[in-house]
DNA sequence: CAGTCTTCTCAGCGGGGTCTCAGGCCAGGT
DNA sequence: ACCTGGCCTGAGACCCCGCTGAGAAGACTG
């Protein structure tokens, strides 16, 4: 597996290099976005680490460019907690995760990995389960015909439980990629399952989203 | 879920012991490198919590020992934000995760668990004896066609044996590993013995849940 | 500045899950 | 046949988990 590691801080890229290796990746280096968005563009990446802050063109805009040329290249975003982007503006982009400086070097490999098992293939324009469906590109939700509106949390919550249709996602892992925290009361997301129930299962009927006592939650993947 | 914590500072070292003991890990304590790489070897743990300021032996020499004798321990390393060491170092002597103090405690178990959590990841998809199923992933469990709803406890409990299949386990190592604790009555692994065959076996007939008299449980392989 | 929307906290509740207990049952040994 | 110790199981109490409505704080808009 080939990854492409843009990043200018030398220790740090040389750490990640050193460290991915060890765990069975080719790794080339970029120091700069220029370099990196040439070597992304060469297309033989099967994901690509993308630092925000770069010398002379951002990661901000390496991504931009890329997903313009139509290059589908999984991307993985690194950025400072404080700076001048946030979360939703990476996925915004069409980054394809997210992660906040400092972060964990475990984490980084397991999202990694998560990635690269996704999909090979080209990236879906929409992800779907029965006839609720979602744009990411758009940002539109619909159930069948209907139109639904959400907030832009809503949005993200149903987004990552597309991703992972099917399989059951702890309360703890929800927290760390659509909020980005480990430490707040999980009891938020309790409070969002029932938001979007409300909005994409209505009043009676339909559990798309479905409880697992003592585990997480599930969507369907036939829609509920 | 073992842990042990190689720290010298007592009152870090018994906060640590209070908070993962609160959190469900068996923790054991080491002061110094010598008996923190002692311990390690015994090889009972999940994962290790290594402090890098240590008398005796550093933690970077425990670390780098381990790892010389093929002890592929997960290994989480602690240091001073200022210190010798930096996260580069860290992770060149194998560590897999790294942590500068002050850290947060909730940012530390967030981190065990993801460090726990990638043994898993490495684990088959889908569990299996005979035409009985369990997806770890999608927390599903099948007998033949059917469907089959567990309690988180009993999923538990019947994940372990099928990954312990055709071998005999005692209440002991069951307690231990699906309970976290050694001085519960196992009255309590009979009553839940007893729910799972209920479901997995029916009324009558099969027995994949076979009782070994003064020994323990086993699963047997063909699903009975 | 008032009004709206979003996010998040809090407290109360209802119900399902966990565990304890006691009595009955079964196997193996004397 | 009888005893003993291990195992099974029904009943019930407790408690934790997840759901929800209310509302405060903050951002954004007109």
């Amino acid at each position: 597996m080939r990854v492409l590691v843009v990043e200018d801080e030398r220790r740090m890229a040389a750490a990640l290099q050193r460290g991915l290796s060890a765990e069975g990746f080719a790794v080339d280096l970029a120091h700069d976005g220029e370099d990196g968005l040439h070597l992304a563009r060469q297309g033989d990446y099967d994901v690509v680490v993308l630092d925000i802050m770069l010398p002379r063109l951002s990661g901000y805009n390496v991504c931009k460019q890329l997903r313009a040329e139509e290059n589908w290249v999984p991307i993985l975003m690194l950025s400072a907690k404080d700076g001048e982007y946030d979360m939703a503006d990476g996925l915004d982009l069409g980054a394809d995760d997210y992660l906040t400086k400092p972060f964990s070097y475990v984490v980084l490999v397991a999202r990694l990995r998560a990635l690269l098992r996704r999909d090979s293939g080209r990236r879906p324009a929409v992800l779907a389960a029965g006839d609720l469906s979602l744009d990411p590109a758009r940002r539109k939700v619909l159930r069948g015909e209907r139109a639904v509106e959400l907030t832009p949390r809503e949005f993200a919550l149903l987004e990552y439980l597309l991703r992972r249709r099917d399989e059951v996602v702890s309360k703890a892992e929800i927290l760390e990629h659509v909020w980005d925290t480990f430490d707040t009361d999980p009891n938020v997301v309790e409070v969002y399952v029932g938001y979007l129930r409300r909005k994409i299962d209505g009043p009676f009927g339909r559990n798309a989203l479905q409880t697992v006592r003592g585990a997480g939650y599930r969507l369907a993947g036939d829609g509920g």
